[in-house]
DNA sequence: CGCTGTCCGTCGGCCAGCCGACGTTTTGCC
DNA sequence: GGCAAAACGTCGGCTGGCCGACGGACAGCG
């Protein structure tokens, strides 16, 4: 739900089509760049050409991720969130004025906005459903197996998930802390439902006894 | 930041300046009445006319208001939830295809639908903020002093504040438990924060001692 | 005016998971 | 290779607040 939203794609192949990029500038930032914070709500619209960008809220002592942005991502800071890239990334950048005067004058924009927004929202929607409704393990499960479904490849001892975030990072983007996601996934890995390959990847043998873990009863 | 968004008003008026309206139909609906659910996603905008509307996600055995509609509030069910009338209500309603091709011929109605998917998405990141960063003291406290400051009515002895939703309600809008509110607001009552009025409002004397509620440690 | 349904107040047990702490392993960098 | 910094594993104490339970207060209705 909240894992990535790469499927964003489809976007950025019709964006390129529509030449909606006029207007955009091309930017560099630097790793642990501030794009945005709550207090400078510098309202733009960006699509992300190559790199990393962590979408953000934060108070005093905790961070809680609402999402990666990789390449062909899009997004808005309409709302007050921490915008930061985690790694060296280029990234298209328009200030929302001028993109409302084009919004005005090219009505093909519009329904592209509308789905960027409509995906920020169910993506907000998803993480309060989760924060409000579901525990920890069954949010670690959720989290997995989204990624193994469109990141994974199959193999015949089961799925190889890359797995290109810290223990933190996931604890953020899930609402817990790293003890508790570290835990989770050394008690799984003794019960076999899941492998450790390598640093930076992890085998599931069966997609299934995962899911199990997202739904408790019945 | 999640109560009401009655704050739609301006758009409601300028909706009616544009003729927003055409091609909406003018629907009843009785007490109770589940308009919208995750599982058949009728996809539509929605304008409330009169009444009011109750707009909540729900597991098996919990729910949670994401925010509760009233005259003049603007909704689109892109998102998968559950919509239903909470006393009699008359709506503006029209399906999302027709209305995507009113978006495409009349680019004036762009701006409006922006507006309202942002205050969505702010909402709903507000409601993101409490549940992880707030606990429930916080919460309540932030509730009331926001409905005290748009709905509230100043008197000498303080702000009299109209309180037209049960603590199941206000329980749920928080993510937490209608037993939680209630100890809350008892507490505080004997702290002399806040009194009793009549059964259906609160007398609120000092908006600050309230708001201190929200910021425990500094 | 009793009856029934809805709402409110309060108590206590219980537990998920946060938090601090500390040691170990990996990674990155000179 | 060697060192500092970051990331990981694990343990135990502590607690916010959920949950069940039960009784009282109102309100509507026949």
């Amino acid at each position: 739900m909240h894992a990535h939203a790469h499927h964003t794609r489809p976007d950025f192949a019709e964006a390129a089509q529509n030449a909606l990029l006029d207007g955009f500038t091309l930017r560099e930032l630097a790793k642990g760049y501030l794009l945005s914070t709550p207090a400078c709500p510098r309202n733009q619209v960006l699509m992300v050409q190559s790199g990393r960008l962590r979408v953000y809220l934060a108070d005093d002592n905790r961070e809680l991720n609402l999402s990666f942005l990789e390449a062909g991502d899009i997004y808005t800071t309409h709302t007050p969130t921490y915008v930061e890239a985690v790694v060296p990334s280029s990234i298209w950048l328009i200030e929302t004025p001028v993109f409302a005067r084009k919004l005005a004058t090219d009505p093909s924009v519009t329904p592209v906005m509308m789905r960027v927004m409509g995906r920020l929202l169910s993506n907000a929607v998803g993480l309060i459903e989760d924060l409000a409704f579901r525990e920890v393990p069954a949010r670690l499960a959720r989290f997995l197996w989204q990624l193994a479904e469109r990141r994974g490849h199959r193999l015949e001892h089961g799925w190889l998930v890359p797995l290109d975030f810290s223990m933190q990072d996931i604890a953020s983007l899930l609402g817990t802390t790293r003890q508790s996601v570290s835990s989770l996934i050394n008690q799984w890995e003794r019960e076999g439902i899941l492998q450790r390959q390598g640093r930076r990847s992890l085998l599931v043998p069966s997609l299934d006894t995962l899911k199990a873990r997202g739904a408790p009863l019945p």
